[in-house]
DNA sequence: AAAAACCTTGTAGCAGGTATAGAGTCAACT
DNA sequence: AGTTGACTCTATACCTGCTACAAGGTTTTT
């Protein structure tokens, strides 16, 4: 199969696809005459594994280190848990960080109900204070 | 003030003022003889105004928008009622997708609890079947 | 045969910065 | 007076995970 091919299989552009080629993510399939990539079956699934990591919001570094797990199938698994636990690690530390600032936007919010001039906005008032802790996790894919 | 005292003043890297400066959120400052970049207090209160919005999470467009009610108070501040709303909307619906994300994760991790051989691991063995949902908000920085 | 649909490489863009290189400036210490 | 170190300047490249071109070559359809 050419790449259009393979790109409707997994729901993913060929460009993406040739953009996980360079990063080392999919090998380098063989070539036409033309020069025209030919993927085979494996390429399927494991761009179907990429693109499943992908939707579970992991990075493609950590992703790289999950297919080294299936390239390597005699190694032991131990790695796999723990960069799956760091990542729920980080997604649980992330949805603590939104619900706290959901709460601040709310209470933000309530400051200004009606309409008013601008320089009477409660919103705008506040927002000229320090802020408080930031929200930030240092991870913004999350 | 140099840009290192605002910098100090503000818990922002020089670089990142600059970066506000091209950016349209700073105005461009006076400079001395030597050309350094001279700030006052006015200055120290637009950086913290904008600092606090990002530690808000909301975009430097949004930030930009919030500004312009600021420079403008004779304007009624309508817009920055909208503008907080969908920015609320928006972190909602991000906290639901990672809680969402989250429990998936943690019945992927649950698949394998104790080490094994890696083409034994039951985490490896479901990222290969296809995807669920996708759980990106199409917005990354939340 | 011509046109449409595909493929190739290479490059540039998004957000919100961060990190350099290479040069100029300034204050303090010897 | 010289020199060291800390600061500043501009310009440019890098980060993530793609996406969107441009300009050309190939294949398929009409």
């Amino acid at each position: 199969m050419k790449i259009g091919d393979l790109a409707a299989a997994t729901e993913t552009q060929a460009e993406t696809i040739r953009f996980y080629e360079r990063e080392g993510l999919l090998p380098a399939p063989a070539r036409t005459e033309a020069n025209y990539r030919i993927y085979g079956q494996p390429h399927v699934e494991r761009l179907l594994f990429i693109r499943h990591c992908r939707s579970l919001d992991m990075t493609l570094d950590e992703i790289r280190r999950l297919l080294h797990f299936k390239d390597n199938p005699q190694e032991n698994c131990g790695g796999v848990n723990v960069l799956l636990d760091e990542h729920i690690g980080h997604v649980t530390q992330r949805v603590k960080e939104l619900r706290q600032l959901e709460k601040q936007l709310k209470e933000l919010r309530a400051l200004c109900s009606e309409v008013d001039s601008s320089d009477q906005c409660g919103i705008l008032r506040e927002l000229a204070q320090s802020p408080a802790e930031s929200a930030g996790s240092g991870r913004p894919g999350l």
